[in-house]
RNA sequence: GCGCCCGUAGCUCAGUGGAUAGAGCGUUCGCCUCCGGAGCGAAAGGUCAGAGGUUCGAAUCCUCUCGGGCGCGCCA
């Protein structure tokens, strides 16, 4: 249960009594009214600003309308006490026995509690990674790929149909230089002196690999071949390489996505005169010419006419060409085609999740979505800005020299899937991330990891001596708890915090932002890790006392909740939690 | 020249219409005969870049200015 949503919802079902009884207007907007913590905690468990968003249309006073809601939200069995405060706030002081029964939800539910239905089974697409498949995935990369993964984990969990897609640019001329490559590492496997890996050519050693792969299957063949035959066939074998190659990159990070779409594929298929007979049957597509860019000048600009979208009908810049002089389709063009294809067959919504220097392409897409949808909403692009690698607050310094740049293999390798995806996720997207290799493995507070581990890990101690001393541990077990003996105002303090769970998750989906959920977990170890050394300085408030069976129960409880919290918010990060550190 | 993102404590950052703006680090002062001190408590530290505007109410929304980052031809 969201109890926020929880009181709102009983507020607004006594304000359409309050309507029938014509003691209030009716027909009130009422997709304002919100439910959020008071600012004091002696104010309330939840603060409803209903009557103030709703006083102006309703042509009351705030404190009479607030006072009106109050009066008959009082007779709710959930609500001890409302108070109306300020400018006509309406404080609400849950039950008694409502934090108890919260936590017997949480006991009862496991790491499955604060999924939501919020989602109703509507079908997100959430596209990540899609780096070019000619090399492997560098740590900007890594962000994406754990942004997206994250958030198509929690937009499940808010009850949303997820699918998981990465988007595979394998048309494009960069494709024909790693096939280039690939047939001159096949010389060097052949035996012949390759030299240098010339300019323009990609000098990594991944390549080695692809080069032994074809000379392993075509031998000298390979040469006796049309240059047609020969750069189709190492394109191929080489693109399959470099995508087996990230795929493993990608589940070393604990990511499985669910469909890898190719770009030459839609264009095969013809999708991209599809897509764009659509566009033109709205006569969104014309002949034109367009200015030479701003800012730096080309030096071969030529005006000529070109096929335009009439992307600036839909809030862009300026029309975007969609062929090229060749006559054959831009990139865009291509992309209209496969967000097209997205949209009619994997997703209502989109959710593209890109590297900042993507930022400028926003726009002109986002146009090609609204023109094919009719929707503005349709489409959401995340950007993630720029990940510097630190050590010790020294900048790891990337050299410039192609082929040569830090990977997320590396990085996993060195620090760790589950310190990786957490510190990715510690930070909004929108925000620069310094990622410190020496300090996102040392094991004190300043390392959000192991702050919050280590709540997990002594959760579970505590269930080791309880389990030692013959305590029923298991949430099973605890069901049976008195929960009313949590009476300290820490304990109940941590069963709200652990309450709220729900309503991170639904927040944290509706604004598309994974990092909620690791502020949330920080938030939750800290209750802890308070509530514990409270106990070490007032031993009767110690989770274990020998002599009290039940109060013993109700806390070992209260130490599974913790559990079964920070369990399903890790794994919402993707993330492990640990029993011992 | 234009577009997008950002500007919050000494530092790194949360907080996208609610009441007295928060956390970690750093600084200062406390807490281990004790379920894990890898932790906890307290203190100090703010014109939320600036100026207008909308609103009962603005760090949050709008406009402008200043400062920083990214980007700006048929590339992908």
């Amino acid at each position: 249960m969201n109890y926020f949503q929880h009181f709102n919802d009983l507020a607004l079902s006594e304000l359409k009594n309050l309507m029938d009884s014509g003691e209030v207007p009716v027909g009130l907007n009422l997709s304002r009214a919100t439910a959020g913590s008071p600012r004091d905690p002696t104010h309330g468990d939840v603060a409803l600003n209903i009557a103030m968003v709703l006083a102006k249309d309703a042509g009351m006073k705030p404190r009479d309308l607030a006072e009106l809601i109050a009066s008959r939200l009082r007779q709710q069995m959930d609500i001890a006490l409302v108070e109306v405060a300020g400018p006509g706030f309406i404080n609400i002081h849950a039950s008694s026995t409502f934090w108890p029964d919260r936590l017997s939800e949480i006991l009862a539910q496991g790491a499955n509690y604060g999924g939501s239905n919020m989602g109703a089974g509507r079908r997100v697409n959430v596209e990540y990674v899609s780096a070019n498949p000619t090399g492997p995935l560098h740590v900007g990369h890594g962000r994406g790929a754990v942004f997206g993964d994250a958030l198509a984990a929690i937009l499940q969990k808010a009850g949303f149909e997820v699918i998981r897609e990465y988007y595979i640019n394998d048309a494009g001329a960069q494709v024909d230089v790693l096939a280039e490559t690939a047939i001159l590492r096949a010389r060097e496997a052949l035996g012949q002196d390759i030299g240098p890996i010339p300019d323009g050519l990609y000098p990594g050693d991944y390549m080695v690999p692809v080069g032994a792969a074809l000379a392993e299957a075509y031998g000298e063949g390979l040469f006796k071949m049309s240059d047609q035959e020969r750069l189709e066939i190492a394109r191929s074998k080489a693109i399959s390489m470099m995508m087996d190659m990230i795929r493993d990159d990608l589940a070393a990070v604990g990511i499985n996505q669910d469909v890898f779409s190719s770009e030459r594929a839609i264009v095969d298929a013809g999708a991209v005169d599809a897509a764009l007979d659509t566009l033109e049957s709205k006569g969104l597509v014309y002949e034109g010419v367009l200015e030479p860019p701003k800012g730096k000048k080309p030096d071969d600009w030529e005006e000529r006419p070109q096929t335009l979208f009439r992307a600036t009908s839909f809030g862009d810049d300026v029309d975007r060409p969609l062929k090229k002089s060749d006559g054959s389709w831009t990139y865009f063009a291509t992309d209209i085609a496969y967000h097209f294809d997205k949209i009619c067959n994997r997703g209502e919504d989109l959710i593209d999740v890109w590297g900042a220097d993507h930022g400028g392409y926003i726009k002109r897409v986002a146009a090609a979505v609204q023109a094919l949808t009719g929707r503005n909403d349709a489409l959401d692009v995340k950007l993630c800005q720029l990940v510097r690698i630190l050590r010790d607050g020294d900048l790891v310094r990337m050299s410039k020299r192609a082929g040569d740049f830090i990977t997320l293999r590396e990085v996993v390798d060195e620090v760790g899937k589950d310190v990786l995806r957490f510190i990715m996720l510690t930070r909004k997207n929108d925000a620069p991330l310094d990622f410190d290799l020496a300090r996102v493995v040392h094991q004190s507070k300043d390392n959000p990891v192991f702050y919050v581990q280590y709540a997990h890990a002594r959760c579970r101690s505590v269930l080791r001596h309880a389990e030692d001393s013959g305590f029923p541990n298991t949430p099973k077990d605890l069901l049976s708890a008195d929960l009313s003996l949590l009476v300290d105002e820490d304990e109940v303090g941590l069963i709200k915090l652990l309450a709220s769970w729900p309503r991170t998750v639904e927040q944290a989906a509706e604004a598309h932002e994974p990092h909620r959920v690791a502020f949330y977990l920080q938030e939750t170890a800290a209750a802890f890790h308070q509530l514990w050394n409270k106990g070490r300085d007032d031993t009767t408030l110690r989770f274990i006392q020998p002599t009290e069976p039940e109060a013993t129960k109700a806390r070992l409880a209260l130490v599974q909740g913790v559990i079964a919290i920070i369990a399903s918010g890790l794994s919402v990060l993707g993330v492990e939690p640990v029993e011992v550190m």
